[in-house]
RNA sequence: GCCGGGAUGGCGGAAUGGUAGACGCAGCGGACUUAAAAUCCGCUGGGGGAAACCCCGUGCAGGUUCGAGUCCUGCUCCCGGCACCA
């Protein structure tokens, strides 16, 4: 029985494309343009593996569905190559992460052509090429300019064993993301991008996009916009205020105490003598904790009283000042009211420090919980001392506005807009990554000019971190010819920037350069960037749903305000794809032994039978197993596409008869179907009704040209390597990749009788063939004279008649 | 705790408020074969029945509707994210 020669097949194909460059895309073109992008990967050691195939599979399926619909499709791929492992991997073995990168690089591309993937690979990019890096370091010195990139001493998250700063969001459960290694907070002079500059926008342009709702939400809650007032609390005995924000400026008259964040620097003032001990102790314990041991503690609340007080604003009373690490410095003014009959972590602080806790919205106990409810509830004990004001009676959304104007009024306070988004730590202690265009003279950071770019990363056989545990610094500071220069403006004596830039820098704009890879002179041509833009369909991990996804934004809106790009959000579409898990439905991972690597199924099964079995697992978004015997259904089928068209002694047995009506309806309402489908990303769908067609084909004597050639075109996006020698095998001496895409003739999409449901009070009890378009009078007629219907009506009194034309009659009987 | 998504046969999954389970896997039966594999054909949610057919069935409990997997209310469990953000 012949099969579907796919280990002589593919490579011959993937030959044929190469070679003729088949896939190359013009820069421009009169064709309508489709930028059809995967998040590219980062080359690891591992290789490719299955979770990869499935989004690079479902964008190559799109894109080659597109280029047969007329579109100039951009579709390139390139790699994300700086980064800690390859790093880790040089400290281990001195092995130069350029080679490791390099070699890992050349196995992704193998397997990547292996699989058949109609990448345009004149346009590949590598962030880890100075031709490349030089524009990330550009794009650096744009925001210097500008004020977004600046130099802080933060508190940093330091991870001693990978002799590095991590951001927090590179840190997971108070552990390093890569390695999971303990992670420390320690204050360390660092980059910092000002990407809270941008929150508004960040968030508002989220409306233009077509993402899936739940990274919408997760983008918005990592922003975390949040309004209310600033109110300034005069400090008892001392001159100046503490400054606060809250969302609730409507329960000010309820506050009984305030919080200082430890760190806060109004604590050194309004601590008494008496205090001084106990609150220094304190301070110094939280800023010890790491992220991980302070959250462990939240679900007992400390605090020291320092001793000191405040005067509350609305009522003139005094307030104690308290310290207590659950309120953050990082966030808002680093202080707060404390408000415990409205504030559920004001209320627990209130009962294990017995601090008073006041009534000031009405609904609630709040002896026994406290009442946070904007929605019901007015303000009650809400009234100045000397009845001057009052918001008595209000409800929070009448109170909030009201009690904020007055306070402004009074000099005390203000609308506010706090952030949970914080500015974007950008300097890491590595050598794998991009060097600043940065020179430091007389302790001033100085740019370098954009044509001594790219500040190539220096040589060198030592990767471990430099410098002490107190004084850490990346592996460039011990090198220090390099280190060692001078400003090439003032020509005094400078020192270069010693860090590095994270590994996000590069693909914040990757997708720019593909459009214009070579380019010497400018980070993109502005035409081409005003053709391609913004990317049509971008498909990757749900993982990036934060991170890459609102970097990115951000570099591309900081483009937009100096004009290299014309849109304001960088993709249009994005799905994630969902994790393939290992055949016992656990995610895929070494230590468990159930990963499936892309190479091994490749080699038993041919690259079209994965592609495909991929695509019919299930939706694109879900997650769903690995299952190996259901890529033998696969292989199964391709086999059976294979015999329609070629015969037992290898040559091509289709016929020029005539298909049969009901086999040409099967055709067309399969072109129907898999149009849509791909319209919708439903690719399991549109192959299960590409296995109802050959079903169908399979059954009949002939083997009409009319029917089998449209259906090859229908399998290209698909199984391209089968699609393409079956098409040779048709006749054809080009290529499909380009060959327009079959249309569907409605005329032949329906049938000439319709099976209609017969229900009787809602319930099904026959299915009539009848002519379609039959009228409500014949169908109920023809419902009536059935007599498993009869049966149910038996003489009763049809009340009501439920008609769906061509699909169903239902007789709603009175009661008997 | 909060936010987002989900739960359908033995398994992966399909179903604009209108015949639940398309398609595939697994299983069973048949054809071909000396035999097996491959291939082709048929059956395959549960229960009852000799059959015609009947009853039940989409996580649980209600509701709306002529009609609910689909819409609404309240739960349970699973996955992802956030986690003292004032």
């Amino acid at each position: 029985m012949s099969r579907y020669p796919f280990a002589d097949v593919e490579p011959r194909w993937q030959r044929f494309w190469e070679e003729r460059r088949v896939f190359r895309t013009p820069d421009r073109s009169d064709k309508p343009k489709y930028y059809c992008l995967d998040m590219y990967p980062y080359p690891s050691a591992a290789g490719l593996h299955v979770g990869h195939i499935e989004g690079y599979t479902a964008t190559d399926i799109v894109s080659r569905y597109k280029r047969m619909r007329g579109f100039n499709v951009m579709h390139p791929t390139g790699w994300d190559a700086f980064g800690l492992p390859a790093e880790q991997y040089a400290v281990r073995t001195g092995v130069h992460p350029a080679k490791t990168t390099a070699d890992n690089i050349a196995n992704f591309r193998r397997q990547m052509k292996r699989l058949g993937l109609s990448y345009d690979w004149d346009r590949e990019v590598n962030t880890t090429d100075p031709a490349y890096y030089r524009w990330t370091q550009w794009i650096f010195l744009k925001l210097f300019e500008r004020g977004l990139a600046y130099v802080a001493e933060v508190p940093v998250n330091w991870c001693p064993q990978l002799g590095t700063v991590l951001a927090n969001e590179e840190i997971v459960d108070g552990k390093s993301e890569v390695g999971g290694f303990d992670v420390v907070r320690r204050p360390m002079r660092q980059w910092v991008l000002k990407i809270t500059a941008y929150a508004d926008r960040l968030l508002e342009d989220l409306k233009l996009v077509d993402w899936p709702e739940s990274t919408l939400e997760m983008q918005r809650n990592w922003i975390g916009r949040s309004v209310g007032a600033d109110v300034d609390f005069a400090l008892d005995g001392h001159p100046g205020h503490v400054r606060i924000f809250t969302t609730r400026p409507d329960t000010l008259f309820g506050a009984t105490y305030m919080v200082l964040a430890p760190e806060h620097p109004l604590v050194d003032v309004v601590t008494t003598p008496a205090q001084r001990a106990a609150v220094t102790a304190y301070g110094e314990a939280a800023t010890r904790k790491s992220d991980l041991q302070r959250a462990e503690l939240t679900k007992e609340k400390s605090g020291v009283f320092t001793g000191g007080h405040a005067i509350n604003p609305a009522n003139g009373e005094k307030l104690p000042v308290w310290i207590a690490d659950y309120v953050l410095m990082s966030y808002g003014t680093g202080a707060i009211m404390a408000v415990p009959g409205h504030d559920q972590r004001d209320w627990e602080f209130a009962r294990a420090f017995h601090l008073p806790i006041r009534e000031v919205v009405t609904g609630g106990n709040v002896d026994e919980a406290a009442y946070v409810d904007l929605e019901r509830g007015v303000a009650v004990n809400s009234t100045a001392p000397d009845r001057s004001f009052s918001i008595d009676g209000l409800e929070a959304a009448r109170a909030i506005p009201k009690i904020t104007e007055w306070l402004a009024s009074r000099g005390q306070g203000r609308r506010a807009v706090n952030y949970r988004l914080r500015d974007w730590l950008f300097s890491r202690q590595r050598y794998w990554g991009e060097p600043f265009p940065i020179v430091w003279v007389d302790g001033e950071p100085v740019a370098l000019p954009e044509e001594l770019l790219p500040v190539r990363l220096p040589e060198t056989d030592q990767f471990r971190p430099a410098g002490t545990g107190e004084k850490p610094e990346g592996p460039l500071a011990a090198l220090r010819e390099w280190v060692e220069t001078t400003d090439p403006r003032s020509g005094r004596a400078a020192r270069r920037e010693t860090n590095t830039m994270p590994q996000w820098a590069g693909s914040c704009w990757y997708y720019l350069r593909f459009l214009d890879p070579e380019n010497p002179d400018r980070i993109v041509d502005p035409e081409s960037e005003r053709y391609w833009m913004p990317v049509d369909l971008y498909v990757g991990g749900a993982e990036h749903a934060v991170l890459h996804l609102l970097y990115a934004r951000f570099w591309h809106k900081v483009l937009f305000d100096i004009g290299v790009v014309s849109t304001p959000e960088p993709f249009m579409k994005l799905v994630h794809q969902g994790t393939i898990l290992g055949e016992d439905s656990q995610k895929m991972s070494k230590s468990v032994g159930n990963v499936v690597g892309p190479d091994e199924v490749v080699d038993a099964f041919g690259a079209d039978a994965v592609r495909l079995y991929e695509m019919f697992l299930g939706p694109l978004e879900a997650s769903k197993p690995w299952n190996t015997n259901s890529v033998e259904g696969i292989t199964r089928f391709l086999d059976r596409v294979w015999r329609l068209y070629v015969g037992e002694d290898d040559r091509l047995h289709v016929d020029e008869s005539e298909p049969p009506a009901a086999a040409l309806r099967v055709l067309h309402r399969t072109i129907q179907k898999v149009t849509e489908d791909l319209e919708a990303l439903k690719f399991n769908t549109a192959i299960a009704q590409m296995m109802v067609f050959v079903n169908e084909a399979t059954r009949l004597e002939a083997r009409p040209r009319p029917l089998l050639e449209p259906f090859v075109l229908l399998l290209a996006p698909f199984a391209p390597h089968l699609a393409e020698e079956l098409w040779r095998h048709l006749g054809h001496r080009e290529s499909l990749a380009y060959a327009a895409w079959p249309a569907f003739d409605p005329a032949l999409v329906v049938e000439d009788s319709v099976t209609v449901a017969v229900q009787v009070n809602g319930k099904l009890r026959a299915t009539l063939e009848l002519p379609r378009g039959v009228a409500e009078a014949d169908a109920r007629a023809a419902a009536l004279a059935d007599e498993r219907v009869r049966r149910f009506v038996d003489g009763a009194e049809v009340r009501k008649v439920i008609f769906v034309p061509d699909k169903l009659v239902n007789l709603v009987l009175g009661a008997r």
